[in-house]
DNA sequence: AGGCAAGTGGATGTGGTCTTCCATTTGATC
DNA sequence: GATCAAATGGAAGACCACATCCACTTGCCT
């Protein structure tokens, strides 16, 4: 699916893709703080080329992970379909945090960072929805624990992006065992008592925190 | 206590100790990142005096944070008082969490940063000592699960680290959750398999990685 | 009190980032 | 092919970080 640049150069466009190509892999590698410069070069363009069509690292930001947006908030769709409300929940979850492990800018893009919100606040928002299905179903079904909430999920991102970005070097699937840990606590079985959760509002504004 | 600072004009001890006091604070509302500038803004002395009696930011933050290493490492000892292991064990890690949540420059250093690690290396060696000690005796008492490794700890300051650093401007008392939900999941009940833990050596070497 | 090494603050240097400017080149249109 | 707006790359600007220099001041010792 050719993505939608109206009335460009056929030059302009080659050179668009190629800083597209060039930012996914670095960011991917490196997280959001990676230089621009090291985009272009890896591109093999000048610095003007990138910003002609990016004017500010946060539009490039934007464009790089908008398709992984999608990404992330189809996957609960993927987990809706499941028959077993749990193993679906379970794979939401681990399916989330291995698309942060796999792309450091990515898990930036879910927590450390940015008034980007807005641009992919859409889909978020689908994301939640979905969620908030999902964890209706789980305990209805019985298996997940009753007082596990919405922002629970939010916790578990931010948590897991330290561990990731903790371990790019070495231990890079430590963040498996986290995630396996922090399943069974949040099945319905093991459930001791546990601190109130941060309102939906409180979460949504650590989520906005600009960098 | 005064501080070992040998032969030093009085008013030179006096900067040293509001650079001190100022750089705590400072570290421990923004984390390591926060410019040097303004540390010596706050102490209310120039750039020079600052770096004269630290030559580099890494001098003043292991200044700033050998008592903390110390109390860090004096914290697994209280846990092997308590007569209760599995409670000190609890305990020790909820502790440590603390400490992150309080003082954002000390999750730092636990977790993200730095070759610090020669300079704390002997109290951090001493903390992993004890706790060594402190799982071997709640595993004895059968309430530690027994796949539970020493790495763990480490996994849980990083996945600690990221809420702690993500919930700094709203939802502060998030950690406290995501330790609950984890120390439930640490419970010889609950042990469902788990994928394998890094090795002590990789987990050390992702301690290590440079910022 | 006086001499002087130690101490001082602000200006400056160095290096890194994001972003813009501009002289030149290049693709699209007639 | 000629024309010209679009596109280009590299240099330069603006900013902010850590660290250093230097002319001036200040505590200390006799």
């Amino acid at each position: 699916m050719p993505e939608k640049t109206p009335n460009l150069r056929v030059d302009a466009e080659r050179n668009r893709a190629r800083v597209l190509a060039a930012a996914r892999e670095i960011f991917a590698e490196q997280g959001l703080q990676a230089p621009m410069s090291e985009v272009a070069r890896r591109a093999g363009v000048g610095a003007a080329t990138m910003f002609r069509r990016f004017p500010t690292k946060e539009d490039l930001v934007t464009a790089v992970f908008a398709s992984k947006m999608t990404a992330y908030a189809d996957a609960v769709d993927e987990a809706l379909n499941d028959p077993d409300p749990w193993r679906g929940f379970c794979a939401y979850v681990e399916k989330v945090c291995e698309m942060q492990a796999a792309d450091r800018g990515f898990a930036d893009v879910l927590t450390v960072t940015f008034p980007m919100a807005k641009a992919f606040e859409a889909e978020r928002n689908r994301a939640g929805a979905g969620f908030a299905d999902l964890i209706a179903r789980a305990k209805a079904a019985g298996r997940l624990r009753a007082d596990f909430v919405h922002q629970d999920l939010v916790m578990v991102l931010m948590a897991n992006a330290g561990v990731v970005s903790a371990t790019t070097e070495a231990a890079q699937d430590t963040w498996r065992r986290l995630v396996a840990y922090l399943v069974q606590s949040f099945a319905a079985e093991a459930a001791a008592p546990l601190p109130d959760p941060a309102t939906p509002s409180q979460m949504y504004r650590a989520l906005l925190r600009l960098a």
